[in-house]
RNA sequence: GUGGUCAUAGCUCAAUAGGUAGAGCACCAGGUUGUGAUCCUGGCGGUUGGGGGUUCAAGUCCCCUUGGCCACCCCA
């Protein structure tokens, strides 16, 4: 048993599976860039006021939150999100319009621990500020409908919502609360505590006791606004024009109180359905300027790594192979030799490893194959005397004995290709 | 936060009814005094998650604790 292991619900990503993390961000990177979005990177740690108004949502908030008072007693929290940090950014560097930004990164939440579900938990997501067209709602869907393409998922569902003008909203959860209050067969007994904090989330319930009365719930169109009414239509026909499926679930919530309008979420059915949602996000107008920043309305999204590699799994699809080397050193002269090949060999662009402590031709060859090197550079005596190297195929090709100058012109054009010699 | 369940070698798992803890894989070495991936032989490897208790004797039974997993809660 070792003395220290990873606090709970803290892991280490070991290679090569830490190979696929960084290429997740690395094809994220590539369809947020494609679109004119720049990366943007903010603290872990930030000041416990910046998270506070997510707070005002849900109570597990608050009672997730990884907060402490720092030497300085200055209260502070790690980051349970990224949204807000982006609008705090907004708000304090005042960027020209339209600030379009992507991050990737950890963020903590002091939750129970379970598969896919992690108290320190990597996401990729993008928000762009300052723009108020619906075309935006639009672009920002489509990429993450782009983004789960670009891995190769196919059995992704997008839901997409309206919650209105925060006053449609706000006349909304009123009627659904005198609603859920006065149902005759009313409510189960954890609902009815959800009605009391957040009765937009009854909605999200999936005990059938409660199905009779969400199915009989006022629905939130009735009470749209013109306007808003008017912007959730062109963000559908926007995605319409574009081909994006969609489908409208009215009874599609978020947590958050900083919600406006627009709102949506990427399902798996490759997943249980219990956990399938890959990842969300919408507009939330209003919340650069609860952060003390001029109004300025907003919109994005963010999706969590763990859920979207594991319906990656069940699909099938993203799998990332190791790298593989150009070439493996066996050196059994010592290993001053391999020291010099190998540092001409990454010289010239070409990967390569080598043994070390000066072991045994066979432990050498042994360490060359499981690297799975495309080539074995072997050095002995005779080498060294000849100034030659033997390079080895490892796939079982025939090996030959080049002289040292050309070692690397050997490996970057393999031989049967070099038919002009 | 609530409930359930599990924890044995680096990994995956065995261990009859309490009776000295095993295998496969991996790793190391040799067979092959200059050659891997196959094969053969041998070796390294564990205070059975930790602590306490019952017993002549505990991996096995009891309590506590830590951690994983599952469900609930929550889900930004």
């Amino acid at each position: 048993m070792p003395a220290f292991q990873t606090s709970p619900g803290m892991r280490d990503i070991l290679p090569p599976e830490s190979e696929r993390w960084r290429r997740f961000d690395a094809v994220f990177a590539a369809v947020a860039e494609s679109a004119g979005y720049g990366q943007l990177m903010t603290p872990v740690l930030e000041d416990l006021g910046v998270f506070a108004r997510l707070g005002e949502g849900g109570e597990g908030v608050s009672k997730e939150m990884y907060q402490f008072t720092d030497k300085g007693g200055r209260d502070v929290a790690l980051r349970p999100e990224v949204t807000a940090s982006v609008c705090r950014a907004f708000a304090q560097h005042r960027p020209t319009t339209p600030w379009k930004v992507w991050y990737s990164g950890p963020n903590f939440r002091y939750e129970k621990p379970q598969r896919g579900r992690y108290r320190q938990f990597d996401q990729v997501g993008i928000e762009v500020v300052g723009v108020d067209d619906p075309m935006l709602d639009v672009e920002v869907i489509a990429l993450a409908d782009e983004f789960f393409r670009a891995l190769g998922l196919r059995r992704i569902t997008l839901i997409v919502n309206s919650l209105g003008e925060p006053e449609d909203r706000t006349r909304y959860i009123e009627a659904l609360r005198a609603h859920f209050e006065s149902f005759p067969e009313g409510l189960s007994a954890t609902s009815r505590e959800t009605l009391l904090r957040n009765p937009l989330r009854v909605l999200d319930s999936k005990r059938p006791e409660d199905q009779a009365a969400i199915a009989a719930a006022p629905q939130i169109a009735d009470f749209h606004s013109p306007a808003a009414a008017e912007h959730f239509e062109a963000v559908q026909a926007g995605l319409r024009a574009l081909g994006v499926d969609f489908v409208v679930e009215p009874k599609l919530v978020r947590g958050l109180d900083y919600y406006r309008r627009t709102i949506f979420e990427f399902q798996s059915d490759a997943l249980d359905s219990a956990q399938n949602a890959l990842g969300g996000g919408g507009r939330y107008d209003g919340l650069v300027e609860a952060l003390g920043g001029p109004p300025a309305s907003g919109v994005g999204f963010a999706l969590g790594l763990d859920r979207t590699l594991i319906a990656c799994d069940e699909e099938g699809v993203f799998q990332v192979l190791p790298r593989r080397l150009d070439a493996f050193v066996v050196d059994v002269t010592g290993g001053l030799q391999a020291a010099a090949i190998t540092a001409a060999l990454r010289a010239a662009g070409l990967t390569a490893d080598r043994g070390f402590d000066n072991r045994s031709m066979k432990a050498q060859m042994k360490l060359a194959n499981r690297s799975e090197a495309a080539y074995a550079v072997i050095i002995g005596e005779d080498e060294v005397a000849a100034g030659t190297v033997v390079v080895k195929p490892m796939d079982g090709g025939e090996q030959t004995n080049v002289p040292r100058s050309e070692l690397v012109a050997r490996i970057q054009r393999p031989t049967g290709t070099d038919r002009h010699d």
